[in-house]
DNA sequence: GTAAATAATATTGTAAACAAAATTGTTAGA
DNA sequence: TCTAACAATTTTGTTTACAATATTATTTAC
């Protein structure tokens, strides 16, 4: 799976399934400690129960889900732990592929940040969805453009974490701090100042994540977050 | 999967397997390219078919082995780009561990540090295999110590990776230098210094993936890495 | 003899049948 | 009414049989 280019039809339709139910997760509409029968999923989906099968194992590999034996899988609970220490990885895989990433960017990609930038600006604060786009589109140009493939690939996988509902949903009072910062990457990145580009978006992610827990301990319920 | 406690005898099976898979690859017992045919390994560990499908996916997601649709499982060959890229990985995930647990480790675990020092001083050249352990068991105790449970999976994931035949052989030569800058991480962690601790281990970690590729280059056959 | 076409075989992919376990429901006894 | 035992049902786990595809061998036409 991790190098496959040709997919089967079983795989094609796995695929489908696992997105669709990571969205329903990460959007809210499946919450935590919920059950995922594999039977009534098959129905649903108009597939074998093989496919959400390997669908879910693959949700679990993703801790989006949790799988026990003759027991079945759930929509797994969330820890602030958790949040923290995801956090603190997005910022030092992200710092670092920043850091590399100056010295490959081409003036046309600092463009794309400035547009970026502008199109953030012009954002209406109760659209956290728009925002999260913008905000994660940003980020991108810059990870794609670090030359390791593999660090690319680490970073997508943490950062699909922060599509979680209650995160995007404690967006919106902290937009405008976030695109001054976002300002300050792009002036490191045009300098090719990849040590000081850096430290801005370590700075920025660590700071970000500390606002979303004071804000998720004051506004999520108790046993909402284990 | 990720959170499993329980296993079944299904799974139990699966895990033995992949471990022994994983060995052998990893040990050169199994070269790249070497065709895993289902029913073989089926027949050779006295477990059904389904146990090595599961074993082989598992495998492919380590990017251990690669599958393509109806033509089955082989090896995965390295390259030197994967090389590369894991150790710049590795070297910024373990300097980042040192960094946090600086502030964590006990005068014990210091203790524990020196020790190992005097062990991987006392290893015969030639035993690259003690050394490879020494080795390992000296970072492992500094990531453990980095307070977040997902940086140390991180971690152990791409740590694996060094565990290749070709790498462990072309250890020896720079064993002694190699202890020196054990020393160096060491005094700096003693003296709570996790900014320095971290400068060491990543230099300490890039300089021998530097030494490590150009003896790749030098020694293994064209072909061997592709 | 060579190459294309076709058959035979080997191998993987998938679904469906069956087994194992957990959960729920029911009954019987105190 | 409560509990313990047991039966029924639901749900998951695993094997097995079969389908789909690729690979190899064989035949046939030139």
């Amino acid at each position: 799976m991790a190098t496959a280019t040709k997919k089967t039809t079983f795989q094609a339709e796995v695929d489908k399934v696992t997105r669709k139910l990571r969205v329903d997760i990460y959007s809210g509409i499946r919450l935590p400690r919920e059950r995922l029968v594999e039977q009534d999923l098959a129905k649903l989906f108009n597939v074998s129960r093989m496919v959400i099968r390997q669908a879910l194992s693959q949700l679990d590999a993703d801790s989006l889900v949790t799988i026990e034996p003759y027991k079945g899988a759930a929509v797994a609970e969330i820890s602030l732990k958790r949040i923290r220490e995801s956090y603190q990885i997005i910022s030092l895989l992200e710092g670092y592929a920043a850091y590399l990433a100056a010295e490959h960017l081409t003036p046309k990609d600092i463009k794309t940040l400035k547009d970026l930038i502008k199109e953030q600006q012009a954002v209406n604060v109760s659209d956290v969805q728009a925002w999260q786009n913008l905000n994660k589109k940003f980020h991108r140009v810059i990870n794609l453009k670090c030359g390791n493939s593999r660090l690319i690939e680490l970073i997508r996988q943490n950062v699909q974490f922060t599509s979680y509902w209650f995160i995007v949903l404690s967006a919106p009072g902290r937009i405008p701090e976030n695109i001054k910062e976002h300002i300050k990457i792009a002036e490191a990145l045009e300098g090719k100042d990849g040590v000081e580009a850096r430290k801005v978006i370590e700075r920025h992610i660590i700071t970000a994540a500390g606002y979303l827990l004071e804000h998720l301990r004051n506004n999520l319920p108790m046993g909402m977050l284990n």
